[in-house]
DNA sequence: CTTTTTTACTTAATCGTTTTCTTAAACTGT
DNA sequence: ACAGTTTAAGAAAACGATTAAGTAAAAAAG
């Protein structure tokens, strides 16, 4: 590897001489500058990250948090789109991202904060995961820039998707298509959750429908089995809904099986919309009606502001950023 | 952050004599090694990952190239399930994974090389890239632990499905069902492609099937529009085949939108296939017979083979690693 | 023509480790 | 008691960069 040192030598000039050419400092002669840019070009230097990080205590460099329920994450469709999305963003900006190692295997393993701090992170990216861990809960009250997606914590920079907003949407969609039968099989009980309950509930008050208690079902995000043996149950009822919503399109697809089992069809039959908007559920006939989370934006907005925490921490200020959801109509929630 | 400056200070000793207590040297005496240990513990000290590295040349940290067309790979189905798999085993052994910048932006971006460099990656692993890439050769060709998933490169280790065995498994199973009119919409043309096309020819020549020529259409992996409009081809020919191939499980539900729009079933009608085995494919209805990658072995593999090629860079061999799918028998395939 | 300022560089310290080489003390055996 | 060996610790250099402080020469000011 070649190294400051090696330029110095080639050029006859100090190390802190290479350092200030390459860094464009002012107290450079113009032609030292060029030729030392010149020599390091033609050498094939680049500069150790290492030793950079560790004289100037930034290492462009962030640690992302992305666990579900003991998986990395990274095979969950709505937050690896997130995250995607995210990395490019900080990319183009000149960081790198590293997983924050969630190993809980090895005997001398370090907590969250404890790796962030042995890897030098200068920010952390928080997603999907158990808000609740008090490992979590040590990262989020460090004095490290840190951006929550989808979970507020007190006082700390958040982008969460405006579940309130977005299930008002579809549910007046719903309501709008003369539906008054709407049962609601949603995940398990976190914000995310109870904002769109409130929202299903209160459409439903503003249209003055009341629904059985038990048409609102806790279930589970993501889990096809589950969603499947609760819409047997709805679909048993003498008072069976005309409608069914579902916490994520996964969800759906599974409501979908039990539908089909009981002989019935999606619109005719009987309506269902999903959630999330993952890239399957719109390619599939018939093509579920749901909110497509803008993913692209959660990350974008995620990456800059993480960016901008980094580079300026005194000035910037922590704030909770919203993403609307777009309703992408389908063909299975059916005019009645 | 505490340092072993700081430990040294309140122990009375050197640094020295504080780094070889905490790495367990031998030559410091039982009683100063406890003493130094406990106080490192109380003091909550960790140690700096950068200045580590920097010194020993050891970053513990793994650089992760997946590329696809422009995306990062997270979002791959198939990948994604690799990487998380991969990342698993690494961080059971210390290692971390960062992300290979893959910005093609900014002005001053280094290549793959370069950027491993740059951070001081003890190995690296590929996947789901462009292999012809030059700055993916460049790769290939340093002096740096390597694996890559799903290609081989000359002499250097891989793990990759055993495409054309897990093809031939998929077209036996379907023949043994009494189908001759097999088409074959493929992926593009790679070396992946072309093992699972050997195999679809094998096993027809082995069976004194034999098909028309365009009985094999070159789409895309993961394309549902394009399989779909290959679908419609194939059905209105006149010889219409009695069971359809896929590249892939998206592709496959591409497929399955076309037979729906020619008011045909799955399997009464025609009968279809997938490859991969995502995870949606076997939860919704039809379930989609396919090829199960088992994406945990191949993360697994490859990952046991890049940490034997970083502790051990001179006796380990490199070596390709072949990974048998399974046949996940759905009910999309009929016996006639 | 001296004095001050500016320019262009060098020296040396530093970041937090690891590691080689020394050294002093303690223990051997005779 | 003495040379030789072992043990336990420290001093210092190194990894590759950045940066504050210092310095010599050139340019500007008086």
């Amino acid at each position: 590897m070649v190294s400051m040192k090696d330029i110095a030598a080639k050029c006859n000039v100090s190390v802190a001489t290479v350092s200030k050419a390459l860094n464009d400092q002012s107290d450079i002669g113009e032609e030292t500058r060029k030729l030392i840019k010149k020599t390091a070009r033609e050498m094939g230097y680049f500069p150790n990250s290492l030793a950079r990080a560790l004289r100037t205590n930034k290492s462009y460099n962030i640690g992302v948090l992305f666990v579900d329920e003991g998986r990395s994450g990274l095979t969950h469709d709505y937050f690896s789109r997130v995250l995607d999305s995210f990395k490019e963003v900080v990319e183009d900006n000149g960081y790198d991202i590293t997983f924050i190692n969630c190993s809980k295997k090895r005997p001398q393993r370090m907590s969250y904060l404890e790796h962030s701090r042995y890897r030098g992170f200068d920010g952390i990216v928080i997603a999907c995961i158990d808000f609740t861990d008090p490992e979590v809960l040590e990262l989020s009250n460090a004095d490290i820039p840190l951006v929550t997606i989808d979970y507020m914590f007190n006082n700390r920079s958040s982008v969460v998707s405006n579940n309130y907003g977005s299930m008002a949407t579809l549910m007046e969609y719903i309501v709008k298509n003369g539906h008054k039968k709407i049962a609601y099989v949603c995940g398990e009980d976190t914000a995310v959750t109870r904002n769109r309950l409130a929202a299903y509930y209160k459409v439903l008050e503003d249209n003055g429908i009341e629904v059985p208690d038990d048409y609102v079902m806790h279930g589970s995000y993501r889990s096809t089995s589950k969603s499947e043996a609760f819409t047997d149950k709805l679909l048993e009822r003498p008072d069976r809904p005309t409608c069914i919503l579902y916490p994520d399109d996964y969800s759906a697809m599974g409501g979908l099986n039990s539908i089909h089992k009981h002989g019935l069809n999606v619109p005719e039959d009987i309506s269902i919309a999903g959630f999330d908007g993952i890239n399957i559920a719109h390619k599939i006939e018939p093509k579920i009606t749901t909110i497509r989370q803008d993913t692209k934006a959660i990350g974008e907005m995620a990456a800059l502001k993480l960016l901008s925490l980094m580079e300026r921490p005194k000035s910037t200020v922590e704030e909770q950023l919203m993403v609307d959801g777009t309703l992408e109509e389908g063909k299975s929630v059916a005019k009645i």
